[in-house]
DNA sequence: AGCCAGGCCCAAC
DNA sequence: GTTGGGCATGGC
């Protein structure tokens, strides 16, 4: 991997696996949003920044070395090897080969716990096309603003502060639904220890973690599982939304809604990386279903 | 128009 | 400890 830096952008040279479709298109994040060229602007850890790929190449704009260096190096995952975890999974599995090859840029986005946390408690019962403008509305009221990027003024996500201190009315216009009294109770519990017990989880065991998550108002198994997925590094944790309990049952054949077998195969068959795995099952489901849907159009 | 969405809460067994 | 109804809202 080679790094260098000019006027405003860094180029990385020598990164293999990475597309931005299969890494800001699955579901992971909600605040990416793809350029008329390709590439894909958004807001992360406060920053705004637009990212490119040309083959091996990225090209991060509005970045500095140092914001590399401390942020978009670790929250695009760039120092794990990817080749290796895909073969690893689809040895003797031809139905995750196909999702794997079909998915074969993804990356797990090392993302902020605070504003995962909060994102996928938006995410239940939600399409991802209205979790993303739910998000997005959040950042816009109550947000800091970090200034006007590519002709948009952008916004932070949202302190547990600051979101602890609202009135339910204060996020009416945000139309998060029967949601909004979840993120501010969360807020509230979050805030108690500024955060620090959240951001102690990284380094935190699975279990710990996921018993302190489900302790937060509007956390269950699955937005837990997300939440040591794409934000604290714990790639064994397997995320059972309606989409992948699908994949189980058809491809899998556990009976539908036997959510322990579901975990037990997972652990077993795709070991520390069930998490990983899941991504590409769940991007392959739903892309392959909504080309399906568009297909059908013409 | 009606079903569904990266589910969780809570009450009733 | 498990099961099922209710839930705000809007995408498709």
């Amino acid at each position: 991997m080679i790094i260098t830096e000019e006027k405003n952008r860094v180029i990385i040279e020598g990164v293999k696996d990475f597309h931005l479709d299969h890494t800001f298109d699955n579901g992971q994040c909600f605040r990416w949003h793809r350029e008329e060229d390709g590439s894909y602007t958004g807001v992360a850890f406060g920053r705004a920044a637009n990212i490119g790929v040309h083959d091996e190449t990225l090209i991060l704009n509005n970045v500095s070395r140092k914001d590399c260096r401390e942020v978009w190096r670790n929250y695009l995952d760039l120092d794990r090897d990817y080749g290796t975890i895909k073969e690893m999974l689809s040895e003797g599995d031809p139905d995750m080969r196909r999702a794997v090859s079909y998915g074969f840029g993804m990356r797990i986005l090392q993302q902020d716990k605070w504003e995962t946390l909060v994102s996928f408690i938006l995410s239940q019962n939600n399409n991802i096309s209205r979790i993303k403008k739910c998000v997005e509305g959040l950042c816009t009221a109550h947000g800091d603003s970090i200034g006007e990027y590519r002709g948009q003024m952008r916004y932070a996500f949202p302190t547990a502060e600051a979101i602890a201190a609202l009135n339910p009315e204060d996020l009416d216009i945000c139309r998060l639904g029967y949601r909004a009294k979840y993120i501010i109770e969360t807020a509230k519990q979050v805030a108690e220890d500024n955060g620090r017990k959240l951001e102690s989880l990284g380094r935190a065991s699975a279990e710990e973690a996921y018993a302190y998550l489900l302790s937060l108002s509007g956390v269950g198994p699955k937005v837990a599982n997300c939440i040591m997925l794409f934000s604290m590094g714990k790639y064994e944790s397997f995320p059972l939304d309606v989409w992948i309990k699908r994949v189980m049952n058809q491809v899998y054949h556990i009976e539908e809604g036997n959510v322990k077998r579901m975990q037990e195969y997972a652990a077993q068959h795709f070991g520390g990386y069930g998490g990983i795995a899941q991504q590409y099952l769940f991007y392959y489901a739903r892309e392959s279903s909504s080309r399906g849907r568009d297909s059908t159009q013409c």
